[in-house]
RNA sequence: GGGCGGUUAGCUCAGUUGGUUAGAGCGUCUGUCUUACACACAGAAGGCCAGAGGUUCGAGUCCUCUACUGCCCA
């Protein structure tokens, strides 16, 4: 073994081999439960981020845990044709490259032309997702678009149409001027932006007299149809049933009274735009009014602008307020912070219109979702996403499903050119129905992404082949890992949609991790460049210490900062654990003869006990740990163990024995309790624990020990066996480690050279044989020659411990009152100590209500704060 | 406006059925190349757990309010 472990030259071929070994199908092993994670499909023209690297770690985690554990495991990876953006990516390549649109190309060949570019360039992520380690099955690898996926979609829309669940409407949607498309409230941010408050007059027709209305958008003041004022307002009450005079247009348009007016929003007159104002057209509806649309889907001003034909609207918008102000009809223009609505894929402004588009009833289908939830049917980990979720679907609304795109799954609907009857069927229908009309003209449009994402744990399972071994098997799926921010994009449509087609859950867990941050807490995202490229991290650190470092310590659902000084410390840890294997391996090799491995489950020394009790310990608080989710303490336990426990005390104690061969030898315990941590490290180490697994198992072999399998993702994972948790090999080695620190304390505090050999002696009654057996050990670690009971030379320093005084005692001269100051310290606060127990435990009320166990703790504690504090007052005392 | 969080060591964060002595990593300080590891070892310093009240024998942990702060939805 090097002396540093290469993570670069082991990662790549590791990964290969588990790959083609078939490491990564379920085992359909018989009685074998199955445990499914679908994973969230990437967007086929994104590339690898950091998102993708610590969704891809946890999962991964999940799922080799669980298949170490005998699950027949299924880790189900895919792509998702994410329509807008998918198609621009093509749009601009197509311009740059041959200087056509896509209008010019017409829609087939440019849908052609979007498939060649996903076949070529489509694979990239999820090939850079190897090198995170995932093992998922890439032979069933799906992509949104495949014919299986578009089967879900088509008997989803089919099934849904029948049941009056998706119709057609006109409604003012969210309009994105830029992607030319509608788009769902999902896809729609808000933004804080600086803008007015513009106050205009309107005069009243026939008589000298005006309204001021108050708005933010005076460009749609030329598709105004109406004046409204709250009818409880004393200010304008008189002025309802007449008519105003449409500044720039001269249209005469009435003053009606609406109790959606605000009378404390600007001068509580509101100019009535339906056409583009979502308010304003529930305002049109309930008033009868007129829709005068005034601006395009191009995002210019309509014919009906008159003058203003053609502008763009932030330019109608300075043209208008110049007029309005030359005519001096503007009144006032008031700073302003306003709410503007922003298409999330093209940040520019959604202009809302009304237009015909397809909608889901969300809040009907998700009825049944609310309740799968409510009964525990599917679980949040965090919890608190169940209230995130409840608060979402009970304010749900229609759900807008048509894209004007041409890359996408097309609505499968056909109108009849001589009825106009629609027809909805799940094979392409020749002719009307109802009257028989071979002209049918299918809906131009295609449905949103999310639509069929929201089908995942379906389409990668083969529905709607209900007969499918996949479906049988893997469908409902087991847990769903993915970030809080598609919360209610994805899980919530995965739920609903998932229910709907089958009466499952399609998962009974959701995981949610919480997003990633720059080291200043800042979001990334390329328009700050701030993200960082794990591919990069990787080349820098390895895999193991990049995932290391994206989960551990970090709970579900909560930020976390990036930062390479994390990175460092998972590099180290990887480091840290080659090196301990290298110690390890290096002893075995060295040993002559025969090692007794049947040992090792009936350990006799006490160090041997001790570390296969801390091991169960580890163990069995994993098995805690990530059956709760938590996978971020799982990690801490380990790194504790591993380098604190294992490295720190055990290696260092069970080197006095490896040198010096006497008493029972700890190569048996070294090899196995290494083996075993490898074990419960790898789902979230893989590389380098199957690197070391493979040196140890040929060094085991040697010593007639058969290897354990041929991979360790397929060996089990380690459980607990409480029989060897032992209590009292606990409390010894912890009264060892008391001991020699105690010993290194004096060292350091007194400034003795590291050369000068201390002399120390321990008096202790309680641990005074098992220290005897220790004293090698407890010389070699706390570098002094141990006497036992004996008194030292006159001028020693002595340290009171649990079990134990210590007295150190050295040549020369050493100033002893900062010793004997720490000694009055210690007696000072062991006073306190002992004072509040006593306290304590003179309240009836604690003795009666506490339990039994902490009650007898305390009276413990007591006891030993009184030893303490009579060794203490000796020393004191004497003038020590 | 509605919903969900956060405030714990200099920094970044854990702390999940309330148990009394609150942890880690990084950073800082002091030593050390002690044949597994300087990507390391040994030692040390550093916290009235945002504030106020309450429940309880006992509160970082439960409840109420306040302050500051982040996110989501309208």
């Amino acid at each position: 073994m090097d002396k540093a472990y290469d993570f670069a030259a082991v990662e790549i071929p590791i990964y290969k081999w588990w790959e083609s070994s078939g490491n990564f199908k379920p085992s359909n092993k018989k009685g074998a439960d199955p445990f499914t994670i679908v994973m969230p499909p990437p967007n086929v023209t994104g590339s690898l981020h950091l998102g993708h690297a610590l969704e891809s770690a946890i999962q991964d985690a999940m799922v080799r845990w669980r298949r170490m554990q005998g699950y027949s495991t299924l880790w189900l990876p895919g792509t998702d044709h994410a329509g807008i953006a998918t198609q621009m990516v093509v749009e601009r390549d197509l311009l740059m490259r041959e200087e056509i649109t896509r209008h010019e190309l017409g829609r087939d060949k440019f849908v052609k032309r979007i498939w060649e570019w996903k076949e070529e360039y489509g694979g990239k992520i999820q090939e850079q997702r190897k090198r995170l380690g995932a093992s998922c099955d890439w032979d069933r690898a799906k992509f949104t678009m495949d014919p299986g996926p578009a089967a879900a979609v088509r008997k989803t829309f089919v099934s849904l149409y029948k049941q009056g669940l998706i119709y057609r409407g006109n409604r003012i949607v969210n309009w994105c001027p830029s992607c030319q498309t509608a788009l769902s409230d999902l896809e729609v941010i808000h933004e804080e932006r600086e803008s007015a408050l513009y106050k205009i007059k309107y005069p009243i027709a026939g008589e000298d007299d005006h309204i001021v209305i108050a708005t933010t958008r005076p460009e749609t003041m030329l598709g105004d149809t109406a004046v409204a004022v709250n009818p409880e307002d004393d200010r304008y009450r008189h002025l309802i049933g007449k008519q105003v005079e449409l500044p720039l247009v001269g249209r005469s348009i009435p003053i009606i009274g609406d109790d959606a007016v605000d009378l404390d929003f600007g001068t509580g007159a509101l100019k009535v735009t339906p056409a583009h104002d979502p308010a304003d057209f529930e305002i049109g509806r309930r008033h009868d009014l007129d829709t005068v649309a005034v601006i395009g889907l191009d995002g210019r001003m309509t014919e009906d602008a008159g003058a203003y034909e053609g502008m763009d609207r932030a330019m109608a918008r300075t043209a208008i307020l110049e007029e309005l102000d030359r005519q001096e009809l503007l009144v006032a223009e008031i700073p302003y912070t306003q709410s503007i609505a922003i298409c999330d894929r093209s940040k520019d402004p959604i202009e809302p219109l009304s237009s015909l588009q397809w909608y889901v009833k969300e809040p009907e289908i998700s009825k049944a979702s609310r309740k799968a939830v409510e009964d525990g049917d599917i679980k949040f980990v965090p919890e608190r996403f169940t209230r995130v979720y409840f608060n979402w679907i009970d304010n749900l609304r229609d759900w807008c499903v048509s894209r004007q795109l041409w890359w996408g799954h097309r609505i499968p609907v056909w109108y009849c050119d001589s009825c106009g009857e629609n027809v909805v069927e799940y094979e392409d229908p020749t002719a009307c129905p109802t009257c028989g009309g071979k002209n049918l003209t299918r809906d131009e449009d295609v449905l949103d992404t999310w639509f069929s994402s929201g089908l995942w744990p379906l389409s990668m399972t083969n529905w709607p082949d209900e007969d499918d071994a996949d479906f049988k098997t893997f469908y409902p799926t087991s847990v769903l890992e993915c970030g809080r921010d598609i919360l209610f994009l994805w899980v919530s449509r995965m739920i609903t949609l998932g229910i709907e087609n089958t009466g499952k859950a399609p998962f009974h867990t959701v995981y949610l991790h919480g997003l990633l941050q720059d080291p200043s807490g800042s979001k990334m995202s390329k328009t700050k460049g701030n993200v960082i490229d794990p591919l990069e991290l990787i080349e820098a650190y390895g895999t193991d210490a990049v995932r290391f470092a994206l989960t551990t310590g970090v709970a579900p659902g909560n930020e976390s900062r990036i930062s390479t000084p994390k990175m460092e410390a998972g590099r180290n840890f990887a480091n840290k654990l080659w090196n301990a294997a290298r110690f390890v391996t290096s002893s075995m090799d060295s040993t002559e003869g025969q090692i007794d491995w049947s040992v090792c489950d009936a350990p006799a020394h006490v160090e041997d006990r001790w570390i296969v009790s801390r091991l169960n310990v580890l163990a069995r608080d994993l098995d805690r740990f990530l059956d709760e989710y938590q996978i971020g303490e799982a990690q801490k336990a380990l790194h504790e163990f591993i380098w604190s426990e294992f490295c720190d005390w055990y290696l260092e104690l069970a080197k006095v024995r490896v040198r010096s061969g006497e008493g029972p030898s700890p190569l048996p315990y070294l090899a196995d309790i290494l083996e075993k941590t490898l074990r419960l490290l790898h789902p979230f180490m893989p590389f380098v624990t199957e690197q070391i697994w493979q040196h140890l198992n040929i060094a085991m072999e040697r010593h007639a020990r058969p290897a354990s399998g041929e991979s360790i993702m397929l060996a089990d994972y380690p459980t607990a066996d409480f029989d060897l948790i032992d209590a009292d090999a606990e409390e010894d080695i912890t009264t060892l480690m008391d001991v020699v620190r105690s010993i290194r304390n004096v060292r350091a505090e007194m400034r003795i050279e590291p050369t000068v050999k201390m002399t120390a002696s321990i008096h202790s009654d309680e641990a005074s044989e098992f220290l005897a057996g220790e004293v090698s050990a407890i010389e070699l670690l706390a570098r002094a020659n141990i006497g036992l009971g004996v008194n030292g030379e006159s001028e020693e320093i002595t340290v009171v411990l649990r079990r134990a005084t210590i007295g150190v005692s050295m040549d020369g001269e050493f100033d002893l009152s900062a010793a004997r100051e720490k000694l009055i310290s210690d007696l000072d606060s062991a006073t306190n100590a002992h004072r509040q127990l006593e306290g304590r435990l003179s309240n009836e009320k604690f003795l009666a209500k506490a339990p039994d166990e902490v009650v007898d703790k305390e009276r413990e504690r007591l006891a030993e704060t009184a030893d303490r504090i009579s060794r203490l007052r000796q020393l004191v005392g004497a003038g020590n």
